[in-house]
DNA sequence: CATGAATGAGAATTCATTCAT
DNA sequence: GATGAATGAATTCTCATTCAT
């Protein structure tokens, strides 16, 4: 791990143990091992610094989804691929997943780091086009159909780091059923 | 309208635009129309007040989702009048729903706050029971059904807020009826 | 004990437990139960309060040690009743000492209050005056000379209160025997 | 004199005049000639500040008190050594004598740097000690021969401060004579 | 007269950012 | 490049004083 991502890492662990404005760039310098300039070396400020985590996460978020995506798999084989990633991933990383969910709407985040968060999508996009095309998938906006299933599943897991429920492997499948079975035809 | 419910209006409007941070006391003051001072006499401090105001929001859902509810209805109808119900009241008050969405996972609200959330399930719980008991819809945890459900409408809400996507009225009704699909049995 | 007294002994409480600035006008108001409003009936400020207060226990001091004094007694015998009178006093009332003690150099207490100070004097002046005149007691400023006495009595009065000593009502005399001792000749 | 120093005295010198509360922070940091966040690196706090310049200012007495100071000398000398060196560090130190009298019954300053007050006097129970198995000097409890003592010597530089009187250097012997004729068998 | 809510100036403290070493 | 002490603007919170009731 190189210093940047170190710098990044333990931004992430301090903002959502303590919220943007409880967490100094000092105790940042302290926690990535590095002193405080140096950061200043890698983001012009804090706004930067923040901005670019979120910018990070979703990358990573991104790129984890996709590994291992087979595009010749049936419609419902890469519905249920795709969202368990996403599921295990989240479950995975509690401090990611709730970084992201905090700065969905703050607006510490800017536009242009949150436009981002559509990329991966593009995958997404294409097995829901593909089954509503081979009339699988009831028909409607592609983008409001993801999110409806996106937040039925995230759902799930901001309940499981909230310590209100305990998500099981086994009761994954389950729910992405019928993740499944509201958006089939 | 009370002095106390112009400072938690005040600041909601603010913290939703600009952060908790980044609203000094002083501009919620000038918003409430009141002395800085003012707030203190019903608030000891920020930290309570955002609080309170976490509590305030939560405890008008609960209100407004219950109105009008009627019990002897079908566990459908139940469903799809409770759920209408939040979707209409977070369609129409995008304050009330950023804040308490941006403010779910935050440090800045304290566990006895947030604990709160969940009081206004009641109703819904006993529909979910009903319609598991009347074998209408699937097994399992209730708290996690509840949580899917509740998921992907809000989600749909989310995104409305957040200008990707322009919810209609009529969609609301196709959005609802899918929820359904995903949890009947 | 009228309002105006009330309020006094009130700020001299807890001015003397928590100082002058950690003693908002409010808590006096209630410890006097009163108003806040109707300490400014009394006293113009709150400056003026603290100053009036100093002016009040140093009438009462001397009211206190002139009482019974007999100006037919011999020098010594007149010299042991004022300093035991003082003594006495201060040993009872806590208070009163300590606020006196702690405020005698107060940027707080302004010139014409601390003024005061010496008015009790006059019977000592005298007693002084007498006993240089008879050659009883050493020559030199009568002021000097009452301020040595009363240091070195007023100091165990402070280190009784001060918890680092206790005295007791027999070692009062031997101090004033020795406080006799240092100005006899 | 280093930056810790320096702020001390600027502390001593700004509230002796005008009193703790009256002393913005803003102000030593200007009189120090630092920042103001300069002095948090320093001190945690403005009470931390205050209590540690309590301490200073003790230790600062005890070292002056004690140099020079030659154990061989007979009880007699040693008294008038240790007396007049204190008398004149107070008479020449105005404000280490004020801040010290002023704040020894302050709530402001806490009881573990209040205790300091009392290690300087190693040298003088010494002395008070031998006066005692020599039979030189009256019997009975160390500490309050020395408070009366101190209390009497002490109380003409606190008049001198408040420009009651004028202490001269050959009145100081006269003085101390008689501060011996008191505790003398 | 008495009350105590409201005001807002003023203080302590924090912390992003700079820059001498 | 890296460091972290120093800066001082900005923020929270307090509380003397006023004044409508």
């Amino acid at each position: 791990m190189n210093k940047r991502e170190q710098i990044l890492n333990a931004t992430l662990k301090l903002i959502v143990q303590k919220g943007i404005e409880s967490t100094p760039m000092s105790e940042i310098a302290k926690a990535a091992d590095t002193g405080m300039g140096a950061i200043y070396n890698y983001f012009p400020n804090k706004e930067a610094l923040v901005n670019e985590l979120y910018f990070y996460l979703k990358t990573k978020e991104s790129a984890i989804i996709a590994q291992g995506y087979d595009k010749e798999l049936s419609v419902k084989q890469r519905f249920v691929y795709l969202w368990k990633k996403m599921i295990t991933y989240f479950l995975s990383e509690p401090l990611d997943f709730m970084f992201l969910e905090q700065f969905y709407y703050s607006p510490a985040i800017n536009p242009k780091a949150k436009h981002h968060g559509s990329l991966y999508l593009k995958d997404l996009d294409e097995v829901y086009l593909d089954g509503q095309t081979q009339q699988l998938m009831k028909d409607g906006d592609i983008k409001e159909w993801i999110g409806f299933t996106s937040g039925s599943l995230v759902s799930l897991v901001k309940l499981h780091h909230s310590n209100y429920i305990s998500i099981q492997e086994e009761t994954i499948n389950k729910y992405i059923q019928a993740a499944w079975d509201a958006v089939k035809n």
